[in-house]
DNA sequence: AGCCGATCTGAGCGGAACTTGAGGATCACG
DNA sequence: CGTGATCCTCAAGTTCCGCTCAGATCGGCT
């Protein structure tokens, strides 16, 4: 049974390639996402079973590589992570992990986990090889459209224009610009920008969405999504249509 | 979404069902291991999607349903319960639990890890395995004749061409399109797409049929079956030879 | 306390999405 | 070939939902 690890810490990861293998697993360690990401393209082989996603303290790139694998492929995936409150789980989760354990754990509750999850037979890999690449998604400070965002300074300057965002407003597009195009549900919004299962009363996340898109002053940027929620409309102009590519799967 | 609650305490079911409900799930509700069984007993309504298996204090019992409904259902189970020693998660998990939470656990991230484990679709135990090639694509964006369906942007493009369609119209095709082939009754569409289990008292079903119909523009792609519901061609022209209706579900 | 910005609530508006009803087309079956 | 049931289409209603504005409440700061 085929397990990709994906670790950046060596020493870690050689512990869990040992005792993983003693369990009958047979890995292959990435240490980036890229790495990770690269190594799931269908190349003949049998496919893998499980991912095994820990990445030490670059978190945000742990999400980013999760939601990136599940755009193309339905592998299981098993977050691992030292980050336990309960806003990153529940985000982690949304973005498509399968089960989200934080360090530290007991070997054998993963190794348990491990099979929970595996024993649900991935989908077959999904789509072909299509949709590699198809958001371009920068790390550090994302940016699109002429936004950047600086989530660690918590400021957002869009053409350079710096943009004075309140704490609601910031996290409103933080959370939306992770995922530029996917749309969020309002339950999720609520669930990760506020305080988890509160249910929004009133208007409330329309005048938050409202205010943020004049102090954007970028039309069109934030879409509703009428009886779901809302998105951010990547730069790209057809983002959709993300091009079959029937000749190439042209990887970058 | 049909969803199965065991819950011994009066109150706490009270509320999770309220705040499930909120949430779009049809719970049913079952007060003992016995009852949840009985309820999971297919009865050519519609399958549970997850079973929420909470027993407080008799835990003992919450094991044995739970390696019971495992040894006759495929649904994804996920445990809760107040026992949270490391022994007790690793002996769940590995009677076929697909998670396990204790209490006192964040409602939000319940609602995530059910959708977490909905998402990925239970392996279809029961009857109506037949057709080996129509495995229920559940994860990734779905694509078959040419047609793009991308969940998580609520976008479906059709050769390269974006179609904006509306919330039913997606939610429809979405449907359909996880097992193309197959067919959807209509009381089934119903309790998917219209939450509640609320039988459509017009033409509504099949106005938005049309429309949808219209936006793909792809005749012959939605199939109505006279008296039973809809269904997708799939692109393999006829898996037909597979048609020796063995448990053919019999007309009268 | 008093100020001020941030957040929340409620009412009204406009438009998109949904529903309904009637008439015509099609199908299954005698 | 006739008949009833079922499905499709079209053109109204009707509901729902997101947007905005204005005022209320909350919370930090001096």
């Amino acid at each position: 049974m085929r397990l990709l690890l994906v670790e950046d810490d060596e020493r870690v990861a050689a512990a869990l390639v040992a005792v993983l293998g003693r369990h009958g697993f047979q890995v292959r360690h990435a240490r980036s996402g890229h790495e990770a990401l690269d190594a799931l393209v269908p190349d003949g082989n049998e496919p893998y079973r499980v991912v095994l996603l820990d990445l030490g303290l670059p978190d945000r790139d742990g999400f980013e590589v999760c939601s990136r694998i599940r755009a193309g492929s339905g592998v299981p995936v098993i977050m691992v992570t030292a980050r336990a409150d309960v806003r990153s789980r529940i985000h982690g989760l949304n973005l498509g992990a399968d089960d989200y354990v934080t360090k530290p754990y007991d070997m054998g509750e993963l190794l348990a986990r491990i099979h929970a999850v595996a024993r649900r037979g991935a989908a077959p890999a999904a789509v072909a090889v299509s949709a590699p690449d198809t958001v371009p998604q920068q790390r550090g400070p994302l940016e699109s459209r002429g936004i950047r965002i600086d989530r660690e300074r918590r400021r957002v300057s869009v053409d350079g224009r710096d943009v004075p965002l309140t704490r609601k407003e910031f996290d409103l597009l933080a959370l939306l610009a992770q995922s530029p195009g996917v749309v969020y549900r309002r339950e999720q919004i609520f669930s990760e920008v506020w305080r988890s299962g509160w249910e929004g009363n009133g208007r409330t996340l329309e005048v938050h969405i409202g205010s943020l898109r004049n102090k954007l002053a970028l039309p069109g940027l934030v879409e509703a999504v009428r009886g779901v929620g809302y998105r951010l409309i990547p730069d790209c102009p057809t983002p959709a249509a993300a091009e079959p590519a029937p000749s190439a799967p042209a990887e970058h």
